[in-house]
DNA sequence: TTTACGGCTGACA
DNA sequence: GTGTCAGCCGTAA
């Protein structure tokens, strides 16, 4: 048998080769989310664009904006790609996303973003840090306003390091209410912001994390220890959690 | 190539 | 405690 015969019979077995119209043309599609409906733009490699109906606003105006910016025709797509409907409601890894027309320093911006779990937040800061430029806090901040699949890379997640709450996308309602969705204690935050506090430490693990953490969510009430700046938990001998790498 | 602009931050009044 | 300001840095025009 020739190795050309191989491989045919060897593709034959994989998924169905993908059309001609699909390779030039994007599908779009719309789903439910946790911000009302989303329209979403789906290529060969995965989800290019997601917008909030209520921010993107008229379906035809999203679609001309989206082929004009990206220069590629689009048409409705016959099904949701998979992961897109359960990951809209919190559940699985999620679909397949396309960051290809991304800068490097975007696509790493938006890789680390999709480490944050849910329940979580992380500082702008803690972002630049993770991704290797640390004084880059404002570029980040410009990457995420202009994250191409929020919901599915979760930039909600990522707040001022003073406690505040930050701007978002769609709006800082959007925000407040995806974070709140998610678990988050958004007043318990402000309260510890507003007494200077940044860090959590158990004095029986000697380990301190971000608020949100999951480590630092456990911490008995007797044992929970308040940081202004990881150096004096480090003064104190705290070591910072493997898990939300605190800086 | 230059410039202006942010989903920010830390320092200082 | 809170307000302001300069610094920072990747983008887009």
């Amino acid at each position: 048998m020739t190795d050309s015969l191989l491989t045919s019979l060897r593709d034959l077995a994989g998924p169905a080769p993908t059309t001609l119209a699909d390779r030039v043309m994007d599908g779009w599609v719309r789903a439910p989310s946790p911000l009302g409906e989303v329209y979403a733009v789906v290529g060969d490699r995965g989800v290019r664009l997601l917008r909030p109906a209520a921010y993107a606003g008229d379906l035809d105006a999203f679609l001309e904006g989206y082929r004009e910016r990206h220069g590629r025709p689009v048409r409705p797509a016959a099904r949701p790609p998979r992961g897109l409907l359960p990951a809209l409601r919190g559940r699985g890894p999620g679909p397949a996303v396309d960051l290809g027309e991304l800068t490097p320093f975007a696509r790493d911006v938006l890789a680390a973003t999709a480490r944050i779990p849910s329940g979580q937040t992380r500082p702008y800061g803690w972002v630049a840090r993770e991704i290797g430029h640390p004084k880059a806090v404002r570029a980040v901040g410009t990457v995420l306003a202009r994250n191409p699949v929020p919901l599915l890379i979760p930039c909600h997640r990522v707040t001022r390091g003073d406690g505040q709450v930050g701007q978002y996308l769609s709006g800082v309602a959007d925000k407040v209410s995806l974070l709140e969705g998610e678990g988050v204690d958004l007043g318990g935050l402000a309260d510890l912001a507003a007494g200077g506090v940044r860090y959590l430490g158990s004095d029986t693990t000697g380990v301190v994390c971000f608020p949100t953490c999951h480590h630092a969510r456990r911490i008995t009430a007797a044992h929970r220890q308040r940081f202004a700046s990881l150096a004096r938990a480090r003064d104190a001998g705290y070591r910072p959690c493997r898990d939300c790498r605190p800086m």
